[in-house]
RNA sequence: GCCGAAGUGGCGGAAUUGGUAGACGCGCUGGACUCAAAAUCCAGUGGAGCUUAACACUCCGUGUCGGUUCGAGUCCGACCUUCGGUACCA
């Protein structure tokens, strides 16, 4: 029979949502535990699998943990502003805030169904004036420091919708809607100079509890090198600029010097003669992606400038080129090509027939010896001059120190970071809170007139600009300064804003004269723990540390880190891609929830496989997880009456029947494995620690009619066993606490079973005999039995000594409680 | 291309850190129950061979190739495939 489970999950979905058991009283800070997924972002218009295996887990450890007594706050919220809902509007009419709304209110009651602890009361949504008003005061606090500043970028351009494209919009160098090729078009656009926390985000990575691989990428992203920036002249107009570099150890190997297409003093230093041949090449590479430029298998292009550059340390004259490999924005946009310890540089120069000179002699070789790659790695400098004979190492300090002196060169740290562009030319976002006056120029929004809101009627049907610079509504306004008109600033901000303090105004959500309570902020606030994608592992992850630095820096908080500890969930992909709206292979989980009910098909979700890689979705094990529930269900229930008859009690070892002791031994390993595993997020295999229990327990009180197992015992275990299930299969759990005589629900009880240590250790192992690494015999032995012993148990053993016979014992290895193996000739 | 991961039975996966490969579950096969089916329960299940009523036994096997080691899914090197990110999807 078939447990009840949308009549149990129904009714404890109630329960919970009418005794506010999951309402967290934030004043209660003593075990305080901030329990955070990333919020969700309502495209479509359904939660999907990847949402539920993002959350069902979480909210399961977050239920451990309230179990193990912690004050745990659970909270959701949406991230709503962004280009889908704006795209589905373009395509249907539908305004992007009413699809928005319509799919909240769907995406919350989904998220009910899932039974989770999250507290409502605590529900942010991004597009809301109450929440974007402070996302505005965000930019403004960040502008008022100097961290949010106007430039010149270069955007995806499609000349026939007259509009910015998303790169996801861009499709092999082409518009999605119209297939017309894409330009790069230079607009003045909004950033925020993330890169001066370069560095302090690159140190803090060290502070965090964070994935190895999250803060490998985060490091890499940030991509700090440490270098020279060096003075070459132009021989033909005595125009000075710099190049950067790591090995200023190789500064006389230089054999010409290459500037980006982009670099401003291209067009200045080119000679006549070169001019039409430069720009053509400039213009042919605006067309290129950058993946495409840097790419180190694409055959390298050029062209030479007709200038010359003089090497300031040993004054030769080299060429000066243009290239696709060298980017404006990375360094000064301009590098000294060193051929014969480059890559790139040595790959080019064979290309172009320029000359390549070994200036650093490879360890183990000799001056004359030819060379067939470049040698990028340290060695001895040799055709460097007075530096002759000096090692990488101390070459590159020796020439960079002379440079130094004579004003042709600087240390400089380089990043990779670049400045985080946040305007976008779009309707469905927070807008810009900047006015600008003739009279007086660019002014921030004072903070009392925000928000500067986002005005409904507005046409956002791409057409050149920004939808906002045609609502003159919106446009036009006063001078927050001289009180004349002036226009508003008709960008919005990229969500990433949005999503980059969300986390601060959880704690109170609805506080409308602040972003946050600072109080409750700084008693709840970092984040213990963070649960979300790992896709989010460089962007969203680096610029809400930023954000939080930022405002800590302006006094607004007191931590340097929002999240301190960090899991991701693996991706779940369909048919191997990542499920997304636009790929169409979204599955619905909502016909399962029918099906099985939210617990099996959570639990289900967490059984599949370890929690952090995801995998290809497939349903096909999910009844396994169903029958594990019914069985529970029944084995429960056909005792209902006993059980409830039965106290409470604690067990010892002594006092079990010895009939029961083995089935001790296990309920206290199952608490010890389903403890550990759930705190570290192995899911997985705390669920088959489950099952494993209950095979072994049904398959004990099956076997003697349960004449040797109490009916104290029986309650003993089971009591245990569904507290261990409860994170797990919530709405079961409680259901089957009530039956057996629960009287408060059992996330009330706070009382995570405690496991008796030493009675979890086996009793006997079996060890393995091997003859030259294979197996050939086993034995059971007490746990600890000594070497000696066990090495005389192998030799008599009749199976090795068949294998032994006649041949030559070389050496033998014991390992207690594993194995021996004897070595023969 | 670059950065970061992952490859184990028919399938999802497990393996106290170098020491019994395949826990747990799905599927499949056989059996019990049933008029029958479903559900449930019991037994078996990596491949090949050999033997067989059965027990047992041998060889092969963790993406590919090579290496280190008494011993490698686990460590090292090279490669292949797949996935995530690559700065305007979030």
């Amino acid at each position: 029979m078939k447990y009840p489970f949308k009549e149990i999950e129904a009714k404890w979905q109630k329960r919970w949502e009418e005794e506010g058991i999951y309402k967290v009283d934030l004043s209660n800070t003593a075990c305080k535990l901030y329990a955070l997924v990333m919020f969700l972002y309502p495209s479509g218009d359904k939660l999907h699998i990847g949402h539920w295996y993002n959350y069902g887990p979480a909210d399961t450890w977050a239920r451990f943990k309230r179990l193990l007594g912690y004050n745990v706050f659970e909270p959701m919220g949406y991230d709503a502003f962004g280009l889908p809902a704006e795209n589905y509007a373009v395509k249907t009419g539908i305004h992007p805030g009413d699809s928005t709304s319509a799919n909240i209110a769907h995406i919350r009651e989904q998220l009910k169904s899932m039974g989770a602890m999250y507290d409502w009361d605590h529900e942010v949504n991004t597009s809301a004036p109450g929440y974007y008003r402070w996302t505005q005061w965000v930019f403004l606090q960040l502008y008022r420091m100097g961290l949010a500043y106007r430039s010149a970028a270069p955007v995806n351009w499609c000349p026939s919708c007259q509009t910015v494209l998303a790169n996801e919009q861009v499709v092999d160098g082409a518009c999605e809607r119209c297939d017309t090729p894409v330009i790069q078009k230079t607009m003045t656009q909004w950033f925020f100079r993330i890169t001066a926390y370069a560095e302090e985000l690159l140190r803090d990575l060290d502070k965090l509890d964070w994935p190895d691989k999250t803060v490998t990428m985060q490091r890499n992203w940030i991509g700090k090198s440490i270098g020279v920036d060096i003075k070459f002249r132009v021989k033909e107009t005595g125009d000075e600029f710099s190049v950067f570099t790591t090995r200023p150890d190789t500064l006389f190997g230089v054999t010409y010097v290459v500037l980006a297409p982009e670099h401003p003093f291209l067009r200045k230093i080119t000679t006549p003669d070169y001019r039409a041949v430069v720009s053509a090449y400039a213009e042919l590479v605006a067309h290129e992606t950058e993946i495409e430029r840097t790419s180190t298998i694409r055959v390298k292009t050029g062209v030479f400038t007709g200038a010359h550059a003089i090497n300031p340390i040993s004054g030769e004259e080299v060429p000066i080129w243009t290239a696709d490999y060298v980017l404006a924005r990375y360094g000064t946009g301009a590098v000294m090509a060193v051929p014969a310890h480059d890559e790139r540089d040595f790959e080019f120069a064979k290309k172009y027939s320029l000359p390549i000179r070994k200036v650093i002699l490879q360890p183990g070789t000799s001056p004359d010896d030819p060379l067939e790659a470049a040698y990028t790695d340290p060695g001895t400098m040799i055709n460097s001059g007075k530096y002759r004979g000096e090692k990488s190492k101390a070459g590159i300090e020796h020439v960079a120190e002379d440079l130094e002196r004579v004003g042709l060169g600087k240390r400089t740290v380089n990043y990779r970071l670049r400045d985080w562009l946040l305007s976008r030319q779009r309707y469905w976002g927070a807008p810009i809170p900047i006015v600008y006056c003739p009279g007086c120029g660019e002014l921030p929004v004072p903070d009392n007139q925000l928000p500067v809101v986002l005005p409904y009627n507005v046409d956002f049907k791409p057409t050149g600009e920004s939808p906002l610079a045609r609502s003159a509504e919106f446009v036009n306004t006063t001078c927050p300064k001289c009180g004349g008109p002036a226009r508003r600033d008709v960008d919005t901000m990229d969500t990433f804003v949005c999503s980059s303090w969300y986390f601060l105004r959880y704690v109170s959500p609805h506080l409308d004269s602040a972003p946050f309570d600072r109080e409750l902020v700084r008693k709840w606030l970092p984040v213990d723990k963070y649960i979300g994608g790992a896709e989010h592992a460089v962007m969203h992850l680096l610029y809400a540390r930023f954000v939080t630095k930022a405002l800590r820096d302006a006094g607004w908080l007191t931590f340097d880190e929002p999240f301190t500890s960090l899991v991701h969930q693996g991706t779940i992909t369909n048919n191997g891609a990542k499920m997304s709206k636009s790929r169409g292979n979204v599955v619905n989980p909502d016909s399962f929830i029918e099906r099985y009910g939210s617990d099996t098909f959570r639990m289900y979700l967490m059984f599949m496989g370890p929690y952090d890689e995801g995998g290809d979705w497939n349903d096909k094990g999910i009844v396994g997880l169903h029958r594990f529930l019914n069985r529970i269900h029944d084995m429960v229930l056909e005792r209902e009456d006993l059980l409830r008859s039965m106290p409470d009690r604690e067990m010892t070892p002594d006092i079990v029947k010895s009939g029961e002791r083995h089935l001790y031994r296990k309920l206290h390993q199952t608490i010890k494995k389903v403890t550990e595993d759930t705190e570290a997020f192995r899911f997985n295999t705390a669920v088959a620690a489950l099952m494993e229990m209950s095979n072994e327990f049904s398959s004990a009180l099956a076997a003697g009619d349960g004449a040797a197992i109490s009916p104290e015992f029986t309650a003993y275990v089971i009591r245990r066993f569904l507290l261990l299930l409860a994170p797990y299969a919530p709405h079961l759990s409680e259901e089957l606490h009530e039956a057996i005589g629960g009287e408060k629900s059992i996330f009330a009880s706070r009382g995570w079973p405690a496991c008796d240590e030493a009675a979890t250790a086996a009793e006997a192992v079996t060890v393995v005999a091997q003859v030259n690494g294979k197996i050939r015999s086993k034995f059971d032995v007490p746990v600890g039995e000594g070497e000696e012993s066990l090495k005389q148990r192998a030799f008599e053993d009749a199976k090795v000594k068949r294998w032994i016979e006649g041949k030559q014992v070389v050496r033998t290895i014991v390992v207690k409680n594993k194995l021996v193996n004897i070595v023969v000739k």
